[in-house]
DNA sequence: ACAAAAGTGTTATCCATACACCCATGT
DNA sequence: ACATGGGTGTATGGATAACACTTTTGT
């Protein structure tokens, strides 16, 4: 233990501390659906359930700097962006143990990242499938939060350009807001819409790769988050 | 420290722990001003500014129940409604320590707490003046940060019933909203944009306290909060 | 009677929604 | 030629925003 800080040394001297965690909400779009990626629990008080990956925080560390450590060691995936969101720290989340849980949250599209996940070592979870039956401690409560939260993102930002490629076909953006929200919008207001907000400009490429007739490629003009409405 | 979690030894071996606070940032209206309760910095890296009230959590507390404790301690205000802001832990936050404060936020009426403060150990800081220069560490930095969400909370969502009397005028409610926002609505419009939302209903009551001619009293009909969008 | 705040409706504009057909390509 | 997904416009209804006068009370 370092040495105390002026400020806090009362409540240093009265109480001991709790354990700081941060746990992350990794979704991902996998086959048309929304996916949640997890780790086997490593102990018997998970019951064989599926969990966040998570881990303790360092001292001298950032919470972002611990979730990208706990990222890659789980899933070897590295440095992606992320979002706070929320700091959980119910009685009893964890029956014996007193961690206090920062979590993070964050989408990403499984084509890129299937290759560096090694599938033996975590699983994907559809969002569906989600519960108190499969997913151990509160964690199920944690991603169904997580979701709202995205869901909440995704309508009102433009946080969507952080999953996808630098080029894309208005037709996989509409994909991504309809496996996220479930359900489907009309293709001619949709497009109108994103348009209208002027975030995304056309390029003079096309999709070549699938057949039938190509559809022109997007790109991102603006790289900065902000809060337009989408829906 | 007590026995270790088996999730995460790994860890702990590799690594020391840092120290979790909590800060609150406590809006009140004061003389039509949005002010914020601040205290004085208890030690010599505050230089004299203000800072957050804040403290250690202790172990077996949940967040919400050190902000109790602590907001009881500092300003003598006990248990009211509060919000978690966000969890702060950018290298550097504090010149001589490692400490993640995870914020929580509130709104609260001059009129009924100021009573309760002791005016000799607390500062209303006016909004406008919150400043590098006048605030401590990054809490200028939260304190902004808690007034963004504060606006889009009042927005989009009921909460302000939880800062308002049970019963109330809509010019007061009106009031609020302009001193939060620092614009004036157009009384009309507000009216009807809030009547027609159902939050609240009218009483047969009246507020005969100011002078001229009566205003009515409204009650909010609804305990819940919910997201609906108010300006 | 007058000052001061409460209360009340209508109109114009913008945005969201609903909806159906033609186009370019590969097979 | 046909099957498949890409691409486009209009009309309607609902919400928002702008705007000024009458009412009730205390002094």
């Amino acid at each position: 233990m370092s040495t105390l800080h002026p400020d806090y040394t009362d409540d240093i001297f009265n109480l001991s501390i709790p354990v700081l965690a941060v746990d992350i909400v990794l979704f991902t779009l996998y086959k048309d659906q929304l996916c949640v990626v997890l780790v086997p629990g490593r102990n018997e008080w998970a019951h064989g359930k599926l969990t966040l990956p998570g881990g303790i925080i360092g001292r001298g560390e950032t919470l972002e700097e611990a979730a990208d450590r706990i990222l890659e060691r789980d899933t070897n995936i590295s440095h992606i962006y992320k979002e706070q969101l929320y700091t959980f720290s119910a009685h009893n989340r964890d029956d014996r143990w007193d961690v206090i849980s920062c979590s993070y949250y964050t989408l990403v599209w499984a084509r890129e990242f299937l290759s560096r996940i090694d599938l033996t070592k975590v699983a994907l979870l559809p969002y569906d499938l989600v519960s108190k039956e499969t997913v151990a401690y509160d964690h199920a409560d944690i991603i169904q939060y997580a979701y709202q939260r995205l869901k909440w993102k995704m309508e009102y930002t433009n946080v969507v350009q952080r999953i996808l490629p630098e080029r894309f076909t208005l037709r996989s953006l509409q994909d991504i807001y309809e496996t996220v929200f479930g359900q489907e919008f009309d293709k001619r207001n949709f497009r109108k819409k994103i348009l209208s907000l002027q975030l995304i400009e056309e390029t003079n490429e096309y999709d070549t790769e699938n057949s039938k007739r190509p559809a022109r490629l997007y790109k991102f003009s603006d790289k900065e988050l902000s809060i337009v409405g989408i829906l």
